[in-house]
DNA sequence: TTTTATGTTAACCTTGTGGTTAAACCAAGC
DNA sequence: GCTTGGTTTAACCACAAGGTTAACATAAAA
């Protein structure tokens, strides 16, 4: 009875493609029945409204995007490992969707509660473990003092902003798609010694960054 | 004959804030018309249609906010004066018009191309004098090697990243807005001192910052 | 006072859009 | 063969949204 020809996860693909593209005001029904290569009522059958379909996109979305990098942040291992498994994990998510920052920033704005309430169920992020951290590499004299919100922010900043502002970046510097991966790679390499220059002088000995190009795990 | 009761500058005032709060696509000419107490007609008698009344909010909001942080830029001041100016700039900027960052980078990914005009026209970002700068100091022993590129970067990021994603970082770290509002304070203080730890252990040294709290000029 | 150019409005037009409906399609079970 | 139930479509609907028009208001110029 059931044929199940994949209809409704074509339609959640190119959906997704759609509201990325142009966000949820700009996006039209029509054009995701298009391009999934249905007839618009088929959008409805299955997703009953735009509103419930667009749900189902962020919420993928932020599924997909949250849960590893989390992850990585509530972990057991060492404020170092886990700074560098972090930019991994991001630049690795963004690398296979490019869109998703930018997408998620944007429609953030547009509604604030969709966003709280997911926040709310899946785990929270554990302020309190990363502050022991940092409160450990203060007191044995390795760390400067820094209040772990600006910690979490500065490290998500460096990893998020270039693909959120990556219009303004590439206009005013006038950097072409092919330079701008270039800068992007370097960032992906440079951000953990960074972080450690801002922690404190004795972060990371092993990883000191003294030249341009620089190495990787 | 010109009556001159500032009727344009009334429409474009309220259709700044419509169109920060909804986007291009979701804000409605009724609604500006509607908040600026006037007939929708008369918004087409001065902005012939809904993208002209968007370019011009665009364009000043563009204007508002770049002139000060490339004059900043371009200046001739020290790096670390120049770093310090920076923020102050861009936190008095957005305190003013909190609505900007994310206005622009929003619109922006709608519309890349607007945004690359405006960056030709307006002055573009001396690269070459900031990377000298840089140089420089790499050559005095002061700082240690970044990219120019890296470093503006990641100046902007530290100021443009809270704003733009202020909703998300209330959301997860259940920060009400006194409390988000307290952060920024403490980033406008701190943001020199990470730059200057990032750029290397000679740079700013009356500034370095071993406590929370920090000092402001 | 009449003219004239600018401001302003109510009413209207056209198109696009999210959403619905009723009918057709089609594979499996009887 | 015929029913059955999920799937798919063409046609349709109501209404919202951008934009236009023609008339009206008003103050300065003649």
């Amino acid at each position: 009875m059931q044929k199940d020809t994949g209809t409704e996860q074509l339609i959640l693909r190119n959906a997704e493609q759609i509201f990325y593209l142009r966000g949820f005001d700009g996006a039209r029904m029509q054009e995701i029945a298009d391009r999934s290569g249905i007839n618009k009522a088929l959008v409805h059958y299955y997703y009953r409204s735009k509103a419930r379909l667009f749900d189902a996109v962020f919420v993928a979305a932020l599924q997909r995007l949250l849960p590893p990098l989390v992850g990585v942040l509530n972990s057991e291992m060492a404020l170092e490992k886990k700074i560098d498994a972090f930019v991994e994990a991001y630049f690795s998510m963004v690398s296979s969707h490019p869109f998703m920052p930018g997408f998620v920033i944007q429609e953030m704005h547009r509604n604030p509660a969709v966003f709280r309430k997911f926040a709310g169920e899946s785990g929270l992020l554990d302020l309190g473990k990363l502050n022991r951290q940092l409160e450990a590499g203060v007191a044995e004299g390795r760390y400067r003092n820094i209040a772990v919100e600006q910690f979490v922010i500065n490290l998500l900043a460096f990893c998020a902003f270039p693909f959120i502002a990556r219009q303004a970046i590439q206009a005013f510097g006038a950097f072409d798609d092919k330079r701008f991966e270039q800068i992007l790679d370097e960032r992906r390499s440079s951000i953990p010694g960074w972080m450690a220059e801002m922690l404190g002088p004795g972060a990371l000995p092993e990883k000191r960054q003294t030249s341009r190009g620089a190495e990787q795990p």
